[in-house]
DNA sequence: GCTATTGATGCGCCATGAGCATCAATTTCG
DNA sequence: CGAAATTGATGCTCATGGCGCATCAATAGC
C-alpha cells in the first residue's frame, strides 16, 4: 500500500534536523510543540521506522533518518524551485512545443523542419526532451509532451505510430582499426572484438539482440553504457568498436572515426512519429507535427 | 509561505491522468469520486493553477500540469523506491564495476585508465552510467553505483567530492558563424544570439546561470534540450549556439563546429570524484578509483 | 432528442489535528 | 547533590477538515 504523508510532515522533520529541537521547528513552521511532535510521530508511522532518536534535550538522526534526510531535502527543494519556475511557465501560455526525441535522431529530424516553422512563428519556444526510446514512449502515453519521435517497437494501443525512416545498424570503429579496411562486413566479422553496447534494456539494444538472435549471431560485449554518444566516445578513444544506428553516427567526414555497414543480414530500426491516440494536440503542435511529417514522411 | 499538500494529492493527480478520469481514479485510489475531485482542487489551490482541463466526460492537461506531471512522477517514485531501498544494504557484486559519470566526462577520464585497469583485471566488466549530474548525485546517494564523476554543486553532507579538473564554459558554433571569426569573447558578444541551452534544472545550467547572475550578464535562450550531446547536434544544424563545458565538446579538430573561449568572467565547473561518505567499496571498485585518482587527481 | 456519464456542489457526520495543561525525564546551575 | 529549567510526550477538549451520499448541470454518445 502507499505511503501517505504531507509536505508539512517532511518539512517539520528537516526543521528538528536543522534547528536541533522540537520547540524551535514547531515556532519555525507556525506550530505548537505538542503539534509538530504527533507530526514526527505520525511521519515515522507511515514510513514504519524511526528517524529521531530523542530523549527530552537531545535529537539525533537514527540511521534511517540519516538515508532519509538528503531525500527529503532534494525532494522538498525540487518541488519548492520548480513549482516557482511553473508559475512564471504558465504565465507564458501558449509559446512552447515540447516533445520528446531519441537522442540520435533529434538533430536529424528537427533542425531543418524548426528553421522553417520559426520563419512562421519566430516566437514559438522548443523544448526537446532528448530521451530514451524507453522513456520517450512513456512521456508521450502520459502526456508530458506533445508528440514523440521514437523507434518502431512495443505495440501500446494507446500510442500510434507513423513511420518516417529505416535507419540501419552499422559497424563504428577507428580508422587504424583493422575492420576498417574491410569495405564490407558481415556480423561474423565482429565476433571476438572488444564491444562497446548500450544498457541491454534500451530499445536500441532490444532491437538489435532479436534480430541478431534470428540470424544465429553471437556477440559479447565488453564495455556497457547508457547512451549512444557514450558507445561513440568510447570508440574514439580507442577502447573497443560499436554497433550504432547509422543516425548515431557522425553525419560529417570523421578524423578519427568511420563506419562499415554490416550485411547478412542488414538489420535496421523503424523511426517515427509517436502520439496518444485521439489525443489532441495544441495549435503550435499540431502545425509543427504537420510541417514535420510533410518534409519527413516515408512513402507507404 | 510553503505549500503543503499531501502525497494522497499527488497520486490522485497522477491516478486522473493515467487513468483518463475521475472515477478510475478514484476507484484506484479507494476514495470516493467526490473526495478525488475535492482533492485536486486543494492541491490546485495549495499550489496557485490549474493542472487539469476538465469538462465532463473528458481530462487534459494544463501547460502546468504538464510540467507539474514528470516532476511529481519524479518526487513520488524516487520517494517510494528510496524508502524500499532504505531497507536494504547494497548488493555487492563481483565481477563488475557500476559507476555514474555526467555524459561529457565519461570518455574523457575513462578510456586510459580502464585500457590500464583491464590489463590487471582482463575479466572485471564495466557499466557507465552517464546520467545527468543531478541523477548522477541521486545514484551515488542511494548506492546504485560504486562513485561517481560529477560535478561539484550542492552541499550534500552525506557525499564527499574530491577535485579532478576545472572545465571551463565556452562558446561552440559554427566555423562560418560571425563569432567564430573573433579570437577572444566576453559574454556580451553572445546577446541577441539565437542560444540553445540545457534544461534550466540541469547541474550545468544552474552554474551556468549562477556564474552569470552574478555578472549582471543576461542571455536568453531559444531552444532547450535535455543533453548537452543534443545542444551540439542543433548547432551544427544551424540553429543557433551555445554555451557548453569544454568536455561536451568535440576534442578532435571538427570540419563544421569550433569553440571559443569566454571571458569576463571565465566560468568554469569543477569535476571529480563523488562517493558516499564513510561508504565501502567493493574490492575491484576500490582499486579501480585508486588508478583513477592517481591518474587524474589536480594537485591542492 | 434522449439517455448515460461525467465532474462539481451542498449537506451532514465523523474523524482528525490543533492548542492547552500537564507529566516524566534530562540537563544545567548553584 | 539537590533544585530549577527545559525538553519531548501524553491526556483532553474542541474546532475544523475530509469523507460519502444525494444531487446538479453539462457534455458526449447513440
Amino acid at each position: 500500500m502507499s505511503i501517505n504523508f504531507e509536505a508539512l510532515d517532511l518539512r517539520a522533520f528537516v526543521a528538528v534536523v536543522e534547528l536541533e529541537g522540537f520547540h524551535r521547528a514547531a515556532e519555525a513552521l507556525n506550530l505548537s510543540q505538542p503539534a509538530l511532535s504527533r507530526r514526527i510521530q505520525r511521519l515515522e508511522a507511515a514510513i514504519g521506522a524511526a528517524l529521531l532518536e530523542r530523549t527530552t534535550r537531545r535529537v539525533a538522526l537514527t540511521n534511517v533518518g540519516r538515508e532519509f534526510l538528503p531525500l527529503v531535502r532534494r525532494m522538498l527543494d525540487e518541488f519548492d524551485s520548480s513549482l516557482f519556475a511553473m508559475r512564471e511557465l504558465g504565465q507564458q501560455r501558449g509559446g512552447q512545443i515540447t516533445l520528446a526525441c531519441v537522442p540520435t535522431a533529434a538533430f536529424y529530424f528537427l533542425p531543418g523542419v524548426i528553421a522553417r516553422f520559426k520563419e512562421q512563428y519566430p516566437n514559438i519556444r522548443f523544448r526537446i526532451l532528448d530521451l530514451s526510446a524507453n522513456e520517450g514512449l512513456e512521456s508521450v502515453a502520459r502526456g508530458e509532451v506533445e508528440f514523440g519521435i521514437n523507434l518502431l517497437g512495443g505495440s501500446d494501443p494507446e500510442l500510434t505510430f507513423e513511420p518516417l525512416l529505416e535507419d540501419p545498424f552499422v559497424l563504428a570503429c577507428r580508422r587504424d582499426h583493422p575492420l576498417a579496411a574491410r569495405p564490407a562486413l558481415t556480423w561474423s566479422d565482429l565476433e571476438g572484438q572488444p564491444l562497446v553496447a548500450v544498457s541491454r534494456s534500451s530499445g536500441n539494444r532490444i532491437l538489435l539482440d532479436a534480430a541478431l538472435v534470428r540470424a544465429g549471431v553471437r556477440l559479447s560485449w565488453s564495455y556497457e553504457v547508457t547512451h549512444l554518444s557514450t558507445s561513440l566516445g568510447l570508440v574514439e578513444a580507442g577502447l573497443g568498436i560499436s554497433v550504432l544506428p547509422r543516425l548515431a553516427t557522425p553525419q560529417a567526414e570523421h578524423p578519427i572515426i568511420v563506419t562499415r555497414a554490416i550485411a547478412d543480414p542488414e538489420v535496421s530500426r523503424t523511426i517515427g512519429v509517436v502520439r496518444r491516440r485521439g489525443g489532441r494536440l495544441a495549435p503550435a503542435a499540431e502545425r509543427f507535427l504537420e510541417m514535420l511529417l510533410g518534409t519527413w514522411r516515408s512513402p507507404g
